[in-house]
Order: structure tokens, then sequence, then C-alpha cells
DNA sequence: AGTAGTTGCTTGGAAAATACTAGCAACTAC
DNA sequence: GTAGTTGCTAGTATTTTCCAAGCAACTACT
């Protein structure tokens, strides 16, 4: 090889990118909330729902991370009542067929646990 | 539509299997440890630096979950001296394409934080 | 021989993240 | 008026993760 065969390998690394990427969805809730909205736009207490598990507080503190990242925005109509909508936005669009990609992957490999 | 237009939808939800993926990559370093080994098989000491931030323990955890889940295989060199190889197997070779979509993804849509 | 470093982990306590639960304002429905 | 819902915030409890020490078995050096 390039390396002569005698030189030891640096370690592996996560591609940056990919790891930019896991500081986001390695968050308990992150995925799954995009995944929630790859369906459709919902308000809070939909995505509460949809979770099943999440606390509320986290629930603000994912939409506001997924906010500020670009992939998410929320929509208000002052109502009354009032009402939000959390949409994907561009950038989380561009990102529905990766997920699309890891549901069919999961569903090929990845097993119930005894 | 096909609802008449009167019928509320169901919370959306994200897939079941999307879900379950992100049962597994939605825990701190599990993306990332992915990540690594997508590159070339390591020893634990080189994983721990390929992360940069993670405890030995929660190391040793995730590489035991990702095995149990079978997307790792652990192979042992009893030596002198003891030499263990975490590699892919073939259901974490398979989810290769999407790791490296989601990275192209990330390159593109995520940006740093001001 | 003895010391130092590395690998591949385990362990217990501290810190951070998340869950739980109550609460609030503004609304609708009865 | 009462009850329920939405869309959150806030304080406390619990769980997860980090930190640091430790261990056995090895290699390398003095």
């Amino acid at each position: 090889m390039a390396d002569g065969g005698t030189v030891e390998h640096a370690p592996p690394q996560c591609d940056a990118a990919l790891t930019h990427a896991f500081e986001l969805l390695g968050k308990r809730w992150s995925g799954v909330i995009l995944g929630a909205l790859m369906e459709r736009p919902a308000g809070f207490a939909a995505l509460r729902r949809a979770t099943g598990g999440i606390s509320d507080s986290v629930l603000s503190e994912r939409l506001g991370e997924l906010g500020a990242a670009g992939l998410v925005v929320r929509e208000v109509d002052e109502g009354p009542p009032v009402a939000v909508r959390y949409r994907l936005a561009p950038p989380g669009e561009a990102l529905v067929p990766v997920l699309r990609d890891l549901g069919d992957w999961a569903r090929d490999h990845l097993h119930a646990a005894p």
C-alpha cells in the first residue's frame, strides 16, 4: 500500500459531518420527532402522543434544537384559539429519503430482542 | 378528500421500524461508533479515541448493545498480548450506505452553530 | 528486577440528561 | 361554573453518562 505497509494507521474516525448529524439525531427522541413530522405537520400535543413517552420539557427542548438547526419550523395561528404547528423545513424535507432508507434498513435488519 | 374533510386525522406516528432504529441510534455515541467502524475495524482504545469524549463504561455498554443487535462482532486474538477487534457484521455493513447518505445530508444541510 | 505504558475492560460516585408532575393562560363545550 | 384541551414552563426525582481509579496481562526500557 501507499504507506509501504509499515506505518500504523491512525485510529478510525467517524466522518465529521456524520458526527455532526449524530450530535442532533443521537439525542433521545430527535429522530422520532422528525419521523412523526415526516408524515405530516403536527402540534405539540400530537407530537407528544406520537412519541409515546417523551416529557413535555424535553419535547419543547428538542423542537427548539431542531428549529435552531433549521430542520423544523414553528407556525402559529393566533386563533382564537392559538394553534401551533411544527413542520419540516426544506433541510428537514431533504432528510426524509435518508429516514425512509433507515426505516427500510431497520425493517430488514433489526429484529425484536428476544 | 377521502375522509370527506370532516374526520380528524389520527396524530402522526413515526414508522415503527424507524422508531426501532432510533432506539439504537438515538443513544449517545451509537451512531458515531458505527461511523468509526464504517472506516475499518478497531479495538476498544481506538474507538475511545475515535469518539473523543465517551466514557469507557458507556463505550463498553454501546458495543454490547450493538453486538446484541447484530450490527457489530467482537473478534478476540488471544495473543499474547490479547487483542480485540470490533467489526461491522453484515447488518451493520448494510447500514453503511444510509450512514454515508446521512453524512452527505449533514454536509449540505447542517451548519455550525453561530 | 523494577518502572512505565498500553490494552481491554469494570466499578463507584458526580454531573448531566430526561421523566414526572403540577401549574398557567386561553380557549371550547356542556 | 366545571371540565377538558392546547401549548407550553418549572421544580423535583430518576436515569444516563462522565470521571477517575483500579485490575490483569502484556511490552519496552533502564
